[in-house]
RNA sequence: CUCCUCGUAGCUCAGUUGGAUUAGAGCAACUGCCUUCUAAGCAGUGGGUCGCAGGUUCGAGUCCUGCCGAGGAGGCCA
């Protein structure tokens, strides 16, 4: 209906431009839906924008534009108000077009295709939490904003790739190893003591008993080597001395620490792909950071050859013995070491290599959803792929603010240190997954956000998700009702007796329907997610209301098909937006 | 100290990319509505100098600057 006026309004743009002689090829066109409707259905700025341009009053423009606007049939009548707004008031079977189209295009409505460019080559990479633990409730929003983000994007015409990057390489990993096989030890009796800055959470004990039914005693030790590492184990220790005891245990081992390493790591992935999906998240790719150190077939590996192109573009120095680079060049505050004084590459070398291989796969958009405390990360990484000559404009990085849990209407409090963390798991048990993706999203990301675990259980209309899904329950509640009282829903009566809705709610929901498919659009230009369930909150109370003003199974045939084809259309809306957030649409509660 | 994000009703938050007498929801408070298609719901009432001060223009909650306040970030950590 927008693109309608918008097409008439460019018909007399044109001889506006040929009375005035001024190039107006720059000006664009807005037609903005009212809220009030003593305004009309859709009104336009043009005049008041066209003015300066024009030099010449806005009422003037408006109604020069009035005259060259033929009267078209979906337009009732055409206002001219306030300072030079341009109100139209659609006519009635405009407005049922929307119900006619719901029904044609069903799970397709608010779903687009690109034509005119061609779709979108798009990758998030999104959680892609270190895998030295579970997965906790500070992974839940992000892991929500970018599974929903992705299928937004899909939904209006996109290909989206959906990644995970796993830091499999570090000294945190090391961590996690030692920490395995410090407990595994335990088990043996070899020593009796775990150092505080290992990592504590009661999982690492179980893949030490997990490594012990698996392997054995492959990994005990001899008495000469527990002297050793028993003497260098303290409570609390320097974190030089635990390097020093990593290089020790490595030394110990050989190849078996690296077994060790490999067996947590690929435990605890499973464990977070599992979480994941168990919460309906699912990326197609894991791209591990190891695999950047690979040479494969003779190739250099991914992270020499970035820090050689860099090198080529004489972007890196020498300094203090590790290697810079410039990346105050490109904006960022300080130059950084991409590879230490002890030889070994950062974790932001690893990065400029990754990001480098994500242009080189040939996306048009590159999405990363970062938490809030990685901002002053992404700076040197633009600084980067600026210095790669990459487009910048490609790149983008969502930042996603902590929740908040709250229980009673306190705040819970959490520490990682400690181990004293929620789950994921934990939390979808107690609230269904379903209900805490749509807490987590109904939030602009970039708030701070108070996820009340309480309103989330709640089977009230306090808690907006069972108040919009009980929208779609009730309506299919209709349906089974009128089979019981033995009438039949005919679609092609339906579509005839539409002049039978003309009631403020009648016309209220079809507006809001007819919003559906931008709603989706914007929330996919714009990264927002949660523009699709206040949406849904809003068509969901429009229905509830409707629904107790006016009986839907009345006796007249022609209002009673004319209902049914209204209601429909709103369960369709409603099952479409719910499946764009990954979250079902029951049909009875 | 520098940089980010933000400040809207008692609380939690929206605000269609700068639009129109009257800035919107939901909680919470008060008042009504179930022999009826799900009351798991609906209708109504009260509640605001949009942090403060300037600026940009026909027009500002929205854009710019400066203050005030909240949270976060600034490692040869990942």
């Amino acid at each position: 209906m927008k693109e309608l006026l918008r097409d008439a309004l460019t018909d007399s743009l044109k001889s506006l431009k040929e009375q005035y002689d001024v190039d107006l090829s720059t000006i664009k066109i807005e037609v903005k839906e009212n809220k009030e409707k003593d305004f009309g259905d859709f009104s336009t700025n043009l005049a008041l924008v066209l003015s300066k341009k024009l030099s010449e009053q806005p009422k003037k423009i408006a109604e020069i534009l009035l005259g060259e606007l033929d009267k078209k049939e979906f337009i009732d009548r055409i206002d001219i108000a306030g300072p030079g707004f341009i109100n139209f008031f659609l006519s009635q079977t405009s407005r049922t077009e929307i119900l006619k189209t719901v029904n044609k295009e069903k799970n397709k409505f608010g779903f687009s295709q690109k034509k005119e460019f061609e779709s979108d080559k798009i990758l998030i990479e999104y959680v892609s939490s270190n895998p030295t633990g579970p997965l906790h409730v500070g992974h839940g929003r992000g892991a929500v904003f970018g599974s929903v983000l992705s299928s937004i994007l899909r939904a209006t015409g996109n290909q989206v790739d959906e990644e995970y990057y796993v830091n499999d390489q570090g000294r945190q990993v090391e961590i996690l190893s030692l920490s395995v096989w410090l407990r595994y030890l335990m088990i043996f009796n070899q020593i009796n003591l775990f150092p505080n800055n290992c990592y504590q959470g009661t999982y690492i004990e179980e893949l030490a008993e997990e490594l012990e039914r698996d392997y054995g005693e492959k990994f005990s030790i001899t008495k000469e080597i527990e002297n050793q590492i028993s003497q260098m184990l303290q409570l609390d220790m320097e974190e030089e001395a635990l390097d020093g005891l990593i290089s020790q245990s490595k030394e110990a081992l050989n190849e078996s620490f690296d077994e060790i390493k490999s067996f947590a790591l690929n435990r605890i992935l499973k464990n977070i792909e599992g979480d994941l999906k168990d919460f309906g998240v699912k990326h197609n790719s894991w791209f591990k950071e190891s695999t950047m150190f690979r040479a494969d077939k003779d190739k250099t590996p991914l992270i020499y050859k970035a820090l050689d192109s860099l090198q080529a573009k004489k972007q890196l120095y020498e300094k203090d013995g590790a290697l810079w680079f410039r990346s105050t060049d490109f904006g960022d505050e300080k130059d950084r070491v991409v590879k230490r004084e002890n030889g070994a590459t950062t974790y932001f070398a690893s990065d400029i290599a990754y990001h480098a291989n994500k242009y080189d796969r040939g996306y048009s958009k590159i999405i990363n959803i970062w938490g809030a405390d990685h901002h002053g990360y992404l700076p040197r990484v633009k600084a980067a792929m600026s210095a790669l000559d990459e487009d910048t404009d490609k790149f983008e990085v969502v930042f996603i603010q902590f929740a908040n849990l709250i229980r009673n209407g306190k705040k819970l409090s959490m520490s990682t240190r400690a181990g004293e963390f929620i789950s994921l798991s934990e939390l979808i048990e107690e609230v269904t997954s379903e209900a805490a993706r749509f807490f987590y999203i109904n939030r602009k990301g970039n708030q701070h956000l108070d996820f009340d675990l309480d309103l989330a259980k709640e089977q009230s209309k306090d808690n907006p998700l069972y108040y919009i899904q009980y929208a779609h329950a009730r309506i299919c509640s209709v349906f089974d009702k009128l089979e019981e009282n033995k009438k039949s829903y005919k679609e092609s009566i339906a579509i005839d007796s539409l002049d039978q809705l003309n009631s403020e709610q009648e016309i209220e929901i079809q507006k809001l329907l007819s919003q559906f498919p931008e709603v989706v659009i914007r929330s996919a230009a714009n990264y927002e997610p949660h523009l699709i369930c206040y949406y849904l909150r809003n068509l969901a109370g429009t229905f509830h209301s409707y629904y107790n003003n006016e009986k839907i199974l009345v006796e007249k045939e022609s209002t009673l098909q004319a209902r049914l084809f209204l209601i429909s259309a709103v369960r369709q809306v409603v099952f479409n937006g719910l499946t764009i957030l990954g979250i079902s649409a029951p049909k009875t509660m």
